[in-house]
DNA sequence: CAAGCGTGGTA
DNA sequence: TTACCAAGCTT
């Protein structure tokens, strides 16, 4: 890792702003520094590329204008409005934030970093990030545009999959940060490293700031920066069961906890289950055999009594950050009055199918079964 | 702290 | 298809 001299913090100052000054992006978060547009906007991008998030935004902002409506929002309006940009939990987490400001801060945002914190679903970047931007407090907001940025900038070779290496970035970044301009400042970073800068393909000859680009210079630009990598995904297999009758679909509710929480789905049984009902050994239950098990374990498990025919096609498959999911569709038929007390879900009509939410995979199975069968078009 | 948590784009 | 990335937070 090299330093800078004060003198060269002042010259990228200068020369980022400048840059950013004449280069940055149009985006329908930057038109004021409203608090609240900040936030909506901090929290939709984490993890999600601007393009994603912009018709979200929009959107989000038309239907919930000001943090008191999203603090009273129905919660499926506002799953509706989240549905398809994923990690759930940012939506839950905004209303409770927003439940926070009005209930216990009197509608009044905290100014700081520090008091931005407290708020649900509010971390170390999205503090930095809203109290930089819209309150002018000269703190770093380290997101993973800052990380590779300022890792090859200074050549900084701690490993940004771990935790403990945040504090060396902030540390970094609040010497090198501009104190008139800190929202500008970061906000040029991320705009750096999201066009020049960027982790696949960079284009350092051209950038603003490629003098200042030790990694660069030195020829080593994309060993930075230095990040463990994750295991792939494991994979697990599924029966999916399209249940209907008429126009009514049987579906199950999710846990409130855990992958896509309090989301319905058709109910989706682990094969591993089913085949733990054979007395043999897991790995020699055929396909055949595991799929006329799956009767008994709907039996045993749900107390309902169905008959399943396997749909054409391969499996329906669905890839999550640490998951596999390969789904084979089965439909089923059940008695039209069929106790449903053991059941962990109910009967759902086109019309409540069309207002809720569903997360991409459910979505998948959906379009599948119409694919497949037409005439379960709801 | 390491692991869990969605989805879409790109090479 | 696989691998990895994209304005991270919570437990």
């Amino acid at each position: 890792m090299i330093e800078w001299t004060d003198q060269q913090i002042q010259a990228f100052q200068t020369t980022l702003l400048t840059w950013y000054d004449q280069e940055k992006r149009d985006l329908p978060w930057r038109r004021d520094h409203d608090p609240y547009h900040v936030w909506v906007s901090e929290i939709m991008l984490q993890q999600t590329q601007v393009q994603t998030v912009m018709p979200y935004y929009n959107r989000f902002m038309a239907q919930f204008p000001t943090v008191a409506d999203l603090a009273t929002a129905p919660e499926a309006k506002l799953m509706k409005a989240w549905e398809g940009l994923g990690y759930y939990s940012r939506a839950r987490n905004l209303q409770r934030a927003a439940r926070q400001i009005v209930d216990e801060y009197g509608g009044e945002w905290p100014q700081t970093a520090a008091g931005l914190q407290k708020l649900a679903g509010i971390g170390p970047y999205t503090a930095g990030a809203i109290a930089s931007i819209a309150f002018n407090e000269p703190v770093p907001a380290v997101d993973g545009n800052a990380f590779r940025v300022f890792a090859r900038l200074l050549k900084i070779d701690d490993d940004i999959a771990k935790p403990q290496t945040r504090q060396v970035f902030e540390q970094v970044i609040s010497r090198v940060i501009s104190q008139e301009r800190p929202g500008d400042f970061n906000q040029a970073i991320m705009d750096l490293g999201s066009s020049y800068m960027t982790a696949k393909n960079p284009d350092s000859e051209h950038s603003p700031v490629k003098a200042f680009n030790q990694a660069y210079l030195d020829g080593v630009e994309l060993d930075y920066p230095v990040k463990t990598k994750k295991p792939r995904p494991v994979e697990v297999a599924y029966y999916g069961l399209a249940i209907q009758q008429g126009d009514r679909t049987l579906m199950v509710k999710r846990p409130s906890d855990g992958l896509l929480a309090n989301f319905w789905t058709y109910p989706l049984i682990a094969k591993a289950d089913v085949v733990a009902l054979s007395d043999a050994d897991p790995a020699d239950v055929s396909d055949e055999a595991a799929l006329a098990l799956v009767p008994q374990w709907v039996k045993a498990n749900y107390g309902l009594t169905v008959t399943v025919t396997p749909i054409g096609g391969r499996p329906v498959t669905h890839t999550f950050t640490h998951r596999k999911w390969v789904v084979t569709l089965l439909t089923a038929t059940v008695a039209a009055d069929a106790d449903l007390s053991f059941f962990p879900g109910k009967w759902l009509d086109s019309v409540e199918i069309s207002t809720m939410a569903f997360p991409k995979v459910q979505d998948k199975l959906f379009k599948r079964m119409i694919k497949e069968k037409p005439m379960y078009r709801g």
